[in-house]
DNA sequence: TATTTCTTCTACAATGCAGAAGATATTACG
DNA sequence: CGTAATATCTTCTGCATTGTAGAAGAAATA
């Protein structure tokens, strides 16, 4: 049915940052990884807002996990993408690569 | 002085095209690039919004050309990147890659 | 005046952002 | 034990920025 609605910037970087994570995907975790390996800030605001849109658009889908705390603190949430999820980001992607791709900005990256 | 602010998804493939016209970057061209290129749609008024902002963020600056016109129509706006823009736009495309590299979403696009 | 080419305008929808507040677990200590 | 302190994580609220569409307007030539 191809709805073709684009990614914004930040959901982009959210969803590579649940594929990178599998299993292991919840906010604090989530924000940790952007953080680290991007350099960019990521609120917890900001992400859990997005987190709960891309949710809301049936891109992902999320449990509650089990109370396996090591030590102290509230029950994680994990998040994990869909199907449809990724088949918008796949073409989101794509449409990045297919602009940035000779592109001297793009190689030196 | 580093202001970090982050470009959203369109207008990073606004400057792509930017770059890649040189001093060939007109509204209509520019729209004719991105949507040939990447197939992404790129409505006039989505288009010209974004340049605008992105002109007034500095990233961005323009000329009107001369009446060179082959055959009728008004004179065209001229945009290209500038060294401010040029910075902002290779911090993003940066954080992207580092999210992205790796993926198979990515290495398949 | 008709036609062509290109840009502006207007109004609204979707995304992004921040941090205080809230929820819920373990640990400390009488 | 009871209950306060502490640790972890998520929700909530309100606002700023970015994205969208297409009709309307400007300016040139035929």
């Amino acid at each position: 049915m191809r709805k073709s609605k684009h990614l914004g910037e930040f959901e982009i970087i959210v969803l590579a940052a649940l594929i990178r994570l599998a299993d292991d995907a919840y906010g604090v975790k989530i924000r940790e990884e952007i953080e680290t390996r991007s350099g960019r800030k990521a609120s917890v605001g900001a992400l859990y807002a997005t987190l709960s849109r891309l949710e809301n658009k049936g891109y992902v889908s999320s449990h509650t996990g089990e109370a396996t705390a090591e030590r102290g603190g509230r029950a994680k949430r994990y998040y994990q993408i869909t199907a449809s999820g990724e088949e918008s980001f796949q073409q989101s992607v794509r449409t990045l690569s297919l602009m940035l791709n000779g592109l001297p900005e793009w190689s030196t990256a």
